[in-house]
DNA sequence: CAGTGGTCTAGACCACTGG
DNA sequence: CAGTGGTCTAGACCACTGC
């Protein structure tokens, strides 16, 4: 293997590693972590899809000129906030929401009997899809102008045949033209995964606002509860490979059955 | 270095692999991860206390006659589920609940504007702290039996000086013996803190179920607020280093002014 | 069987801390 | 400056997959 070729490179100053600006300091990335950013880049770029597998740690290892050992941490680190799926004996693939098994990646609810599995998958209906300009809450949230151009989708989710979420989802006008209601009703499977396939849009990361609130009365009568229920309000930004917030989605949980669960570690 | 000395080892087969009891399965144990066994029954039986520096990476594995590079890969596991912290130039040390900056670890409540410590320290009220039986409930999620001695304690968390939470708290009666409200009023700092340094109980993981509810009249009450107030219930149960349960807790949290923050990954 | 990821080693060198 | 964790390499071998 020849000497590190990343160090002095001609590639735009767009690492991965988040390098803090501070003039005074040069910010050390170690090696690995540049290999990790040039990966993503090609992630983003989508030179490899979801559901691919990309090339072997060796040839990686040939590409960038650094031994496999390098190439197999920079791996670990994007294995480990799922973006990508080791599989031995295969080979390494890029996440999806399509095929995983845990259908909802995103979704924390859980059945207080059971578990999510037995109760089917979930019935969804769409109550409503439209354009709209954006409020300043959803341009603040998705990194828009206020007025700018919004799609909004309005649906139920059932759980066990009980409508059990409520949600409202806000997704930038540009990247999404062309998502009608149709559309929405006619794909079976999560959301992301239409979004990944339809629209070249791939959440990876997402941060939820949770609070008790109290429905009014449109919500209570779609989820066939009295306006005395307390109900879970789970405000969620989700995020592409980039960082960029590309949705912004309002759900209210009933949890008269089911709840939200969480790992603390 | 010479060959790896744990595949025939006389230890006790406690490993911290959870290996699944297929009697078919040899159910095949790297090295690192023995090692990380190893480590681990050192913590356990409190070899290295919170807060003090391990042996150095060179020191364990002339200790466990391996490569440091297998002890470094043990730590990183063990660094990944913070009970191990890495400070470069310094060592690796037992985490704790005491002098983390982020005061609260398990605490997810955050103020909708502005940031927990600004403010300031949250103010504590032991309302009540009594030994009764354990109900089922409480017995199941602390693996006792319904009738056990435990211990109870009611508390008001003030937030900005506006109480903020009120939480229900059952301790298993053995391991806490002793414990009274003037000693938990007189201690300053996280209650998970005095666990470690006077019961030498250290929680390591928790897991939290959490709905939406309505306040009965106590509760609105000393959390100041009325009774068609909806608040999030947030019951955790937390483990120490075996996996026991040793702590179950019910909190419920004003989400008026501040939100419960979760990042999904 | 070849090809993949996974483990383990040994040694060199770097970055950071504190005396 | 010595001691710590952090990076990088190179090579050997193991475990798993699928042809």
């Amino acid at each position: 293997m020849q000497s590190p070729p990343f160090f002095a490179s001609s590639e735009p100053a767009s690492n991965a590693d988040s390098p803090a600006p501070n003039a005074g300091a040069p910010a050390f990335s170690p090696l690995y972590r540049q290999i990790k950013g040039l990966i993503l880049r090609s992630l983003q770029a989508g030179e490899w899809k979801p559901g691919d597998a990309i090339p072997s740690e060796i040839d990686l290892a040939a590409r960038f000129r650094v031994s496999q050992g390098t190439v197999r941490k920079a791996i670990d680190e994007l294995a480990a906030e799922n973006l990508l799926v080791r599989r031995q004996g295969k080979g390494t693939f890029v996440a999806t929401h399509s095929e995983q098994h845990v259908q909802y990646r995103f979704l924390k609810l859980v059945p207080d009997v059971g578990d999510i599995s037995q109760e089917g998958p979930a019935e969804r209906e769409i109550i409503d899809c439209k354009r709209l300009r954006a409020s300043a809450d959803v341009a603040r949230a998705l990194a828009l102008h206020t007025g700018d151009a919004v799609l909004q989708v309005r649906r139920v989710l059932s759980l066990a045949h009980e409508p059990t979420i409520l949600e409202d989802i806000w997704l930038p006008g540009a990247p999404f033209k062309g998502l009608t209601a149709a559309r929405l009703a006619a794909y079976h499977g999560p959301m992301y995964a239409l979004f990944e396939t339809e629209f070249g849009v791939r959440m990876v990361r997402a941060q939820e606002q949770i609070r008790a609130v109290l429905p009014d009365a449109d919500q209570a009568r779609l989820l066939q509860v009295t306006p005395d229920t307390a109900l879970l309000s789970v405000e969620r930004v989700a995020f592409t490979y980039d960082g960029k917030p590309m949705e912004m989605r309002r759900g209210l949980y009933r949890t008269d059955k089911h709840y939200y669960r969480n790992e603390l570690q």
